[in-house]
DNA sequence: AATATCCGTATTTTT
DNA sequence: TACGGATATT
């Protein structure tokens, strides 16, 4: 077989073997995917059904990826390997046996600000927000809710640890978390983490349990050091019967734990499935020594400490540089004038990099990239699903799929003038939209019995009314033709209600674009939630993207990428690590492994710049600024390790008026007494 | 009851 | 800053 022979003794032993429990660590660029395609292909290759396989990885983009290099190996068929995260695989495990735990097929999916915006509805009917002011706000209930489900600790123990501030309100937000879950029940929405509790519970159920653990004979995960303790049970009980499971991970980069996720899985694999056996993938095959001994030293510093140094064969290499520059623009500039030289030695665009910690670090950056004409696509930081105007056209679809979603009717209701909360609520009582998803049918009292409405509002409620009941009467609609008539009734509103509407049209153009990849409206509003578009690319015209073009990503969203040169920018203390983060000594590791992830996704060259100066955006013309440290991380390891560059970009001392002529005061001078003259 | 205005505060990463 | 939330106004 010739696909195998490229295999070190260490994946081949991975790949290949027997059934039973297995612990793959694997440090970075040790050849992690390879490995995992390599099995299912072995496996397939064994007669294993490949439908019978399911293949559990962070990303959907990750799942895909992997299935792709399957099916050089094993040919076709490796198509039907049931690939994708634990969430997606979670909705279409209960799209098809969760009637047997009480679940309808259609039940909807919503994202955290819907489930936030649900707890606040709840939080201002239970009178919870009234008597004091320091209930906790949407958002922070939101995040407390995520923590207990995930870390399946309980409200108190999550309050104490994590919420301190909050913990005299503990039977307030109790009391508030039954009635969300009782909603949602309701109105038939699961959340983000109700997917994974309802998977769970799925299993829990006697005779329907089994049958879905024996769905599959192997299961397969990738970066199991970022699942949380939901996720770990999950794999237990699908693995009750039989064990055949095997798990890849690095606890070097575990950078999810603020969703819960804990290295402590991978650690306590071993236990949890007993006569696992542990296979070490040590020997990188990505990056170069230099790269790697800096890369190494940063992490010797971390206070908790896994891992052993990766080493590599990979003769020669120059030290990655540390390039410090007078401000953002001067790292801008640099970043540009160094891709481009890269560039001129042949490493395309495209196998470049530039990363950083948060999304909006590469604003100043992506101005000057455009103004040179520097083509680029960008992942992650991309919050297009939760802008306002997405999620109000996204509402109607919401409620076509499902009349009795609150919800979705009251932010549709709220969008009308004169229309608030009240006359929203006497609305959907007209229209029998109840809490219980009981008999009425909103939509059918829609058209026979329309519900008054303030005269002000009377007009946008009937193009509202004239599209709902278009388009539910028409069951042939494609999901792109029913957003283009939603948006006939919308974009009137949307430009009453909004500031800037031009920008946000396009949006709109783009929800469009991918509505019409969509088969269903369900699925489209599923994929929305679940698979969000990821990259500026995504969201463009694909005929518009250069097909070279430079990659920008946030950290988080470059893990398990490899690209030849790298350029992580912001490498300033606030910065990596984020000033949100250094709270606590766990949280600073995190930071720190985060910087470790962008170093090593690095083949030949990386470049980490920090500005200098920082200059306060926003109001006056001051030119006020501070001035940053480096990264902590990088300051503290052997110097000699990196070669250090400082960059002052383009000149900037273009003179002054004063020094061309003589000083006259006068005309300011009278102008400014004149002021106070009657 | 809806909307305009003001004030204070959080501010990241993603399924 | 920009946004959410509380208060003032229509």
């Amino acid at each position: 077989m010739s696909w195998f022979d490229d295999f070190n003794p260490a994946q081949r032993e991975a790949v290949t073997c027997p059934d039973g429990p297995v612990l793959v660590l694997a440090g970075a660029g040790a050849g992690k995917t390879k490995t995992i395609t390599g099995r299912v292909a072995w496996l397939i290759d064994q007669g294993v059904r490949p439908d019978r396989i399911l293949l559990l990885t962070f990303t959907r983009r990750a799942a895909d990826e992997m299935l792709r290099r399957t099916e050089r190996q094993a040919g076709a068929k490796a198509r039907k390997v049931w690939g994708g995260t634990f969430h997606s695989t979670a909705n279409s495990l209960l799209r098809r046996h969760g009637r047997a735990i009480g679940l309808s097929p259609a039940f909807s999916v919503i994202d955290n600000a819907d489930s936030a915006d649900l707890m606040d509805l709840i939080r201002t009917d239970l009178g919870l927000a009234k008597p004091d002011k320091r209930f906790p706000r949407k958002d922070t209930l939101q995040a407390i809710y995520g923590r207990v489900v995930s870390s399946r600790l309980k409200l108190k123990q999550v309050l104490e640890d994590d919420f301190p501030a909050y913990q005299e309100y503990t039977e307030g937000i109790r009391q508030l978390f039954e009635a969300y879950a009782t909603r949602k029940r309701e109105q038939n929405m699961l959340d983000y983490d109700d997917l994974l509790l309802f998977w769970k519970a799925l299993l829990d159920t006697p005779g329907v349990g089994d049958k879905v653990a024996d769905l599959f004979d192997h299961v397969l995960v990738d970066e199991y050091q970022d699942t949380n303790l939901l996720q770990a049970e999950i794999l237990q009980a699908m693995r009750r019967r039989k064990r055949n499971i095997m798990v890849v991970g690095d606890d070097a980069q575990s950078i999810y734990s603020f969703r819960s996720a804990t290295v402590r899985n991978m650690l306590d694999f071993p236990k949890q499935f007993d006569g696992a056996r542990i296979i070490k993938l040590e020997e990188n095959y990505r990056s170069t020594q230099p790269i790697l001994d800096a890369a190494n030293a940063v992490m010797e510093q971390a206070k908790e400490r896994f891992t052993k140094n990766l080493f590599t064969k990979r003769a020669g290499g120059a030290k990655p540089s540390i390039i410090t520059c007078r401000d953002e623009f001067a790292q801008s500039n640099e970043v540009c004038e160094r891709v481009l030289a890269k560039r001129e030695e042949g490493v395309p665009l495209k196998h470049q990099a530039v990363l950083f910690r948060a999304g909006h670090d590469s604003d100043q950056l992506e101005v000057e990239l455009a103004s040179r004409n520097i083509p680029f696509v960008k992942y992650g930081g991309l919050k297009f699903v939760e802008a306002a105007h997405v999620k109000d056209l996204v509402a109607v679809l919401r409620i076509l799929e499902n009349p009795s979603d609150r919800l979705s009717w009251l932010r549709v209701l709220k969008l009308l003038p004169d229309i608030g909360p009240a006359t929203a609520t006497k609305i959907m009582m007209e229209l029998g939209v109840t809490e219980a998803d009981g008999p009425g049918n909103p939509l059918k009292a829609l058209s026979e019995a329309p519900p008054k409405t303030p005269s002000g509002a009377a007009a946008s409620f009937g193009a509202l009314r004239a599209a709902l009941l278009e388009i539910a009467g028409n069951a042939d609609m494609s999901p792109a033709a029913q957003v283009e008539r939603i948006r006939r009734f919308y974009e009137p509103v949307f430009e009453r209600v909004y500031e800037n509407p031009t920008v946000r049209l396009r949006d709109l153009d783009q929800l469009e674009l991918i509505a019409s990849n969509a088969k269903t409206r369900n699925k489209f509003i599923t994929d929305l939630t679940l698979d969000p578009p990821s990259s500026t690319a995504d969201l463009a015209d694909q005929s518009q993207i250069d097909d070279d073009h430079l990659i920008l990503s946030t950290i988080h969203s470059a893990k398990g990428l490899e690209w030849d040169a790298v350029h992580v920018i912001h490498a300033a203390d606030g910065k990596i690590p984020s000033d949100m983060a250094t709270g606590s000594e766990e949280d600073l590791d995190e930071e720190r492994r985060l910087l470790y992830v962008a170093m090593t996704r690095a083949k030949d060259s990386l470049n980490i710049y920090f500005p200098l100066r920082y200059y306060h955006r926003g109001r006056s013309v001051s030119d006020d600024h501070a001035y940053a440290q480096m990264s902590r991380f990088l300051a503290e390891v052997d110097p000699g390790l990196f070669e250090r560059v400082a960059a002052v970009g383009p000149d900037q001392d273009e003179g002054t008026l004063e020094s061309v002529g003589a000083v006259d005061r006068s005309g300011v001078d009278a102008m400014l007494k004149g002021l106070w003259a009657d």
